[in-house]
DNA sequence: CCGGATCCCCGATGATACTG
DNA sequence: CAGTATCATCGGGGATCCGG
């Protein structure tokens, strides 16, 4: 059963608002470094690892088992020794493109700021 | 104290990549649609409780005090009897505009419908 | 009207070890 | 190389009741 895949959208609801709706999908921890670095194209498993920096092994497979089963990633497993396995973006996953992009802008004039400034309050 | 509205921000790292960053800030649960809503102005507590349909006003506090903490809304309290509390954006959350607008445009032609698709996958 | 305080459960996540 | 299995933890978030 694919139920590693399904995991978090077992009896799940999707929310009426678009705008949750995109968050729900490219929220989750980690996808969005991910989806942005496949954004240059296919990848290997520890290439998006190296990638990501501090992802554990367990948490890489299951953010993009998950995009995988939404339908923003494909996944193809070549069955050579050693294993080989390739992740690219769907099309539904490139469409991103423009948001992942001013998100990554947003994030440099805004976010990071907001955020540093969170240890030295008032 | 202001340990509630610190609470998920203390011992926190801030993410290196601006995306996270950004998601970090605003993909919270709920986030999305209050910074939505939030673009029309000035909005109150039960206001904003209305318009987000299933949000418990634990979760609502939660969310908008968060918010409110990393410095993208404001929270104005009117000392009166019955209270009147109003939410507005900052200026860093009136920078959002062009990001929350295409987070709904990309929901509404692309989310919505993967999330709909997985009750009925293979 | 706008919350605060408490109790509590369960899923998300890390650490670690193992495998085809 | 690309994962899986298992254990243990921990905090998010719902339910409920209380207060100015």
């Amino acid at each position: 059963m694919d139920t590693t895949k399904r995991a978090r959208y077992d009896s799940y609801e999707a929310p009426a608002c678009p705008v949750e709706a995109s968050l729900e999908l490219i929220g989750g921890k980690g996808k969005g470094i991910l989806l942005y670095h496949l954004l240059e194209g296919k990848l290997r498993f520890n290439e998006l690892g190296r990638r990501t920096g501090g992802m554990t092994a367990r948490m890489l497979t299951k953010q993009l088992r998950e995009l995988e089963f939404v339908g923003l990633v494909r996944r193809d497993v070549y069955p050579e020794i050693p294993p080989k396995v390739e992740y690219s973006l769907t099309a539904a996953g490139v469409s991103l493109t423009p948001l992942l992009h001013l998100l990554k802008e947003w994030g440099e004039q805004h976010a990071i700021e907001l955020l540093n400034n969170l240890k030295t309050p008032q």
